[in-house]
DNA sequence: GGCCCTTAGAGCACTCGGTGCCGGAAGAAT
DNA sequence: ATTCTTCCGGCACCGAGTGCTCTAAGGGCC
């Protein structure tokens, strides 16, 4: 179901050994769990594991390297006149889809990445691949702005936070709730605050001239003015 | 020197094991290094080797420990009255402050991390923790407020992306520039982004209904705007 | 059919990081 | 001097990961 649609021909052997390796993994645990088990359960050599995952913790993470790339292809397919916060946004919007496809397995993975110290820095890696990838596409579009890197960076990061909030929250409660809808929301934060911002210094800057006026009361929350100077921005 | 001030009385062993660790990785890499040559060089035994680090990724950051127990301190010791996203920043300035003591060993073990994977992850991880640490104190500061959790999530990462960025750019110029006022600059994107809508719905929030007026071209970048509102909110 | 070439897997031997255990040497307190 | 503590060295051992070889299974090609 996972790698269903399209190529990697036949995965025979790949996935009987994830499948051995997560029954092992939830019944005795990850790290009293040797390749030798695994390799001895699915009936194969133990050099053969080693041919399809370089490293016993990639096991854990079978299909986030197509998501990644996915994730590249999507964003190489973006048109000058997205906004790029948005673009990332989708793009993160990719990854939880994926979590978001087997969410017993999803749930699973979590509860095994939150005992093993090994497995959560081996996420940490994969999610800063992740945001790298936003990164760089953030940093291209940013090229001729001020600081571009910077925010870039900054933006990412907290694409990422956000989406990460959501998918935990998502993976604490079992997997029950619309974990779209909660990365939604919770990149909807991410948006408003920097999505206006993001548009304004780009090739149009000099064309209209308008003056946008906002008129609030001192308590009013800042991310609800910047959402209504966006929106004023964004019908002009 | 870096241990400098105050306890752990005498840690002989322990930086003779940093000093040749060093010397061999400069001189023929990481991976090329194993635990047997470092503690022929120092002059130990292996078994001591394993007693000071508890792995050898640790070997390469022997500060980062003392450095988190320094933060996590610095933000117990804050007074309710301080802005919280000013608060982190200051913590990050800790870290920045820590690279900087020692330019060249950190220009040097820069270059390391960027080349050897493993050493990369491992430094992921540890900055997972100052991210944590910072995540935690906004995170009880922001209890009270509506997507709290979300909001100390994404200002942390924020936080963690400025610094790293301000300090990769450091590190990249061979620790010539001034670092603190580097992630001054960055840590002020951050600052102005969201200081001012960190404090509007505190307590506070009906005792003054002044309104405050923008005016502001649509060409004017939002973090431009916010900071406007941020600065007419300050001295009401 | 027989033959050859490619591919995938099994098995083996080896390196190296990391741990548990024990024994010995220094040092302080009595 | 002796006992107890602490620190260190020296094994022996486990498990992850790698390089190598050998073999079996296809897949044309004649």
């Amino acid at each position: 179901m996972g790698t269903a649609s399209s190529n990697t021909t036949k995965p025979a052997m790949r996935d009987s050994l994830i499948a051995a390796a997560f029954q092992l993994f939830l019944e005795r645990g990850y790290e009293q769990t040797t390749v030798d088990d695994i390799v001895t359960l699915a009936g194969v050599g133990r050099r053969s594991f080693f041919r399809y995952f370089p490293s016993k913790e990639d096991v854990v993470f079978p299909d986030h390297e197509q998501c990644l790339a996915d994730m590249t292809r999507f964003l190489a397919a973006s048109a000058d006149s997205d906004d790029p916060v948005v673009r990332v946004c989708d793009a993160a919007r990719l990854v939880m889809r994926m979590y978001a496809e087997n969410p017993t397995f999803s749930v699973q993975r979590y509860r095994l990445t939150r005992e093993v110290a090994g497995l959560r820095t081996y996420e940490l890696s994969v999610v800063w691949r992740y945001e790298k990838t936003l990164g760089d596409y953030l940093r291209t579009r940013w090229a001729d702005r001020r600081d571009g890197t910077l925010r870039a960076n900054v933006v990412a990061a907290a694409v990422v936070a956000a989406h990460n909030h959501a998918l935990r929250h998502w993976l604490r409660s079992g997997g029950e709730g619309d974990a779209l809808a909660e990365v939604d929301g919770a990149l909807e934060f991410v948006r408003s605050t920097w999505t206006a911002g993001g548009q304004a210094t780009e090739a149009p800057a000099e064309e209209t001239e308008d003056v946008v006026v906002v008129i609030t009361k001192r308590s009013t929350p800042m991310w609800r003015v910047v959402r209504e100077v966006e929106s004023s921005l964004g019908e002009g």
